[in-house]
DNA sequence: TCAAAGGTAGGAAATTTTTCGTACGAAAAA
DNA sequence: TTTTTCGTACGAAAAATTTCCTACCTTTGA
């Protein structure tokens, strides 16, 4: 299913800090995105398990909330959507782009080479 | 500024065909994307136009719309707003799972390889 | 024991985005 | 000239997304 942009901002706090109480998730995105009320949330990440983007876990009064899917096959299909939109597909087109103007560390730019060295075998 | 999922489907359409008619784009949009109706990709055209995404010449009484900024350009922002949320800003993340799973042609592989050469000179 | 704090549920309101009906003018065709 | 076609403008409706109020229950601690 399609996650909408508050949807992403939830998914990301649950993969930076694995399965979690709506409090927790509410707190973190009070301090490191932007104001939210707590019904706000608690509202949102109940939709979210009806839709089966989220499950949670209702056995303590605390429902403790986790993505139905694996992060990296979520943002896989999320990215694979994204290059599709914005490059007709082109893997290339993208990796250009992102490395054209933007500064990028040597060492990340190594990591990069030495994968993709690897990929050959 | 953010545009919306369908206003992105309309820079596209620009993007590849050049400065267009509204009766071009719906065309194009309702042959390769979706049935839409032409008052609303008018509509949008229009709202689009406002906000100062598109511009148009009304010197013909067909106006013809383009893009405000450059398709580098905006597409460059997307990308950056799209690591920065996925990806913490990590590029090379981007790039290990764009190639970690998809399989690539290894004319592409090459292609990116030369590229990230050049970068170091 | 009982007030306070903290939890869920649900509905409704507000906002944003998308869609389209309709009016009306210009151009083209009959 | 008259009719038909094709264009824009505008407003409003519909749909999707986001926000929050309120009711009510459980736990905690005074």
């Amino acid at each position: 299913m399609e996650p909408t942009k508050s949807e992403l901002e939830i998914l990301q706090v649950l993969w930076q800090h694995g399965p979690s109480t709506v409090r927790f998730v509410n707190d973190t995105l009070n301090e490191e995105k932007r104001a939210v009320q707590y019904s706000s949330t608690l509202k949102l990440m109940q939709i979210m398990a009806e839709k089966g983007i989220l499950v949670r876990d209702e056995s303590q009064m605390k429902h403790v909330y986790s993505p139905a899917e694996a992060e990296d096959k979520t943002k896989k299909v999320l990215l694979d959507r994204f290059v599709d939109a914005m490059y007709q597909g082109s893997a290339s087109s993208l990796v250009m782009q992102l490395f054209g103007s933007k500064s990028t560390s040597k060492e990340e730019l190594d990591e990069i080479k030495e994968f993709l060295k690897k990929l050959d075998q």
